[in-house]
Formats: structure tokens, C-alpha cells, sequence
DNA sequence: GGTATGTATGTAATATCATAACACGTCAAG
DNA sequence: CTTGACGTGTTATGATATTACATACATACC
């Protein structure tokens, strides 16, 4: 199954071999095939973790997937049902944990705007997102924000606040719903 | 009352009249007399709101009060047992709604990192506030955020993004607890 | 193999944060 | 003095998240 990053699922799929629309900035919302975005992140991410000495039990890596599947933020329990239908427990800490430790391997990321959670296309890679979340269709991408971390930074450091971890979130509308039901109706 | 920005009231208050404290921000975190900024802050949110046509209700009014005297973010749930201790609603709504009329007009911020509530210091200028949220006192102050959103929108617009609102929220460690328990213990 | 240790998972119970829906009161316009 | 808009009070419920404890699984060591 192609997942597309447009949200309605309307547009051909882009089958790219080097999937660009899941790294790159300009087409992060452009709708692409994204199955194996998806399968690169998940490599990524074994790889890291097996480096780390960490473990990729099948709980984390299932939820990983699905978020990967998603390809959109997800609530904590809209992912523990799917577990919980997989077979896996139905209690709120199984998800929760799962999510913390994809989360601090920087596997994931929490939204905090939306209380979701949505997978990381760049796993291993130095790590300052900025989300771009549509209140339209709230797709969410990831945004390069070295040079907004750096501004951040020197705002901060005027006030002799050490910054050591920033959460950037825009709220605002993705190309698609400014041509389309840019008025927030879709 | 002199309330202090310093999360533990250590060190004499600081009566300057035109209480830079509040607003500087490499004064944010300094100990300084906060009671004026409040009272200006008030003032200011009331000719407002005057201007706007909007009513500055008894328990918007205190909530107002509530979240300036405690100079740091109080959850929905704290400003509504002061409220209730008070005399007026008891349940959830009467809190939240007034904290959203407070947030539409743009005299407090709503801070998603902490679920809580802070009173803007500087109500009616242009809006772009960065929080600097303290995790070992919780103490939070806004930093000037203008140039940390010049940055982000120029990322978003790479992507086709038409930003409205963001959310810019760093943890770390202000001034004083990088001295004292910067570890965390404080 | 057997056992100790650390780590992960399962589960119950509960805490915390937030909203929907409706009733009542107040005030100003007509 | 009715009407309509707005604000407040209240009930009930929904959504998100954590604590605490029990169990299972994996690895290292003997």
C-alpha cells in the first residue's frame, strides 16, 4: 500500500527510489510514495538502536511502524488500540513507553500542540525539528530549524537561559489546503 | 506583597518604577518587586479591553489578577481552586473560559509544554512571545521571539507552509538554578 | 543447565487536563 | 417589559497521562 503525505490521499503516488519528499523540506507535504520512507526509517532506526545497545523489542518496533504508517501524528491511544487489536496489551503505559523510548532514541517525536505523536523521517541525524502542522488537515512535517534553534539560542542566552532542548511548533496551513479548503473546512 | 521573579524569593526586591524586570529580558529571571508590573499589566489589559469592546468580568478580572501575582504558569486546575476559594464556580469551565477569553485577548499564554497558563507582561504589542521555561524551578519568562520567527517562517515558506501561530518553547535552566541546584534537585 | 540481575511488558487503579451541553442570571436595546 | 446576547454556574463526560505493582523475558555469570 502507497501512503501518500497528502492527506486525502489525492494525487498519484510518486514512486522516487531516493523519496525526497520525506527528507526534503520543499516537498514534505507534496504527495509522494512513502512506503519505503518508511522502511528506510525503520532500517535506520535498528541500525541505531543494535549501536546503541539498546532493544528493539516487538512492541517499540510495532509502533514505530505504525506511526511510520500513519504518516501523521497520532494520539496515544489512538495507537494503543491498534496494539491492543494486535494483541498486545491494552493498558495506557504499554503505549506510553513504547512512544517515551522511541522518543528519547529520537525515533519519534511529540507533538505538543496536538498531545500526539509522529515518527521521525531522519532518525540519526542531528536533531532540531520544526513542525509544520496544518490545522486544516493536521498533516504535520518536519522543518529544518538549525537557524531557528540558533535565533532561539541567542534570545535565550540574553537572559542567561541555558536552552537544552526547544519545542517549535507552527500551526498554519499546508500548500494543499491553501489552494483547496484553505478556509479550514476540509 | 512583593512578589518576586525569583522562584525561591531570595534577594531584596528591586522597587525600580519602570520594573525593566519584567519586560527586559536579560531581566527576566532576576529577582526584582513585581507588584507594579502586574498593576501594569492590569491596567493595561483593562484599557484594552475597554477599546475592544470586550468586558473585563469580575472573574476574568481575577483569574487576571491570579496568574500575575503568581508570576510563573499555574495550571487550569490551580487557578480554579483559587477561584473557588474565592466564591465564585467551582467546576473546570468557569476557569478555562475565562483563561481563553485571557489568551484571545492576548493577556496570558498558554504554555503546551506545562499545560499552564502564564500572564503576558506586555499585553497589546505585537505578538511573537518564546517562552523560557526553567526545569528545575519552573520558573518562565518570555524572551523576545521576533527573529526566532523570522527564522521559522522562512523555513516553513521552504515548504510551501503559510504559518499563523507557533509555539516556541525552550527548557533548560535559568540563571539561578544553573548557580544553585543545577542539577535538577532545586 | 541454573540462577541472579536488569529490563521490558501486562494490568489495575487513579490522576490530570479539557470540553459538551444545558440552565440561569444580567444587562442593554428596542 | 420582552427579547437577545453574553457571561456564569453546574452536571456529566471525555481525553490524556502516570503510579504502582506483578509477571515475563533476556543476558551474564557460576
Amino acid at each position: 500500500m502507497a501512503h501518500l503525505h497528502d492527506p486525502a490521499n489525492a494525487g498519484p503516488a510518486n514512486p522516487d527510489p531516493a523519496c525526497p519528499g520525506c527528507a526534503a523540506p520543499d516537498l514534505a507535504f507534496a504527495p509522494h510514495d512513502h512506503d519505503h520512507c518508511a522502511a528506510d526509517a525503520l532500517a535506520r532506526a535498528e541500525a541505531l538502536v543494535a549501536e546503541r545497545g539498546a532493544r528493539m523489542t516487538p512492541v517499540r518496533r510495532r509502533v514505530l511502524e505504525i506511526l511510520l504508517e500513519a504518516h501523521r501524528a497520532l494520539g496515544a491511544y489512538d495507537v494503543l488500540n491498534r496494539l491492543a487489536a494486535e494483541g498486545f496489551g491494552n493498558q495506557p503505559p504499554v503505549a506510553y513507553r513504547a512512544l517515551d523510548f522511541l522518543e528519547e532514541q529520537g525515533f519519534a517525536h511529540r507533538i505538543q500542540r496536538l498531545n500526539a505523536f509522529t515518527a521521525c523521517m531522519h532518525p540519526g541525524e542531528a536533531h532540531a525539528p520544526a513542525f509544520l502542522i496544518c490545522r486544516s488537515c493536521n498533516a504535520v512535517a518536519e522543518a529544518p530549524a538549525a537557524p531557528v534553534l540558533a535565533a532561539l539560542d541567542r534570545a535565550a542566552t540574553g537572559s542567561g537561559f541555558a536552552v537544552e532542548r526547544a519545542s517549535i511548533e507552527a500551526l498554519g496551513l499546508c500548500p494543499g489546503c491553501q489552494r483547496g479548503g484553505a478556509g479550514g473546512s476540509a
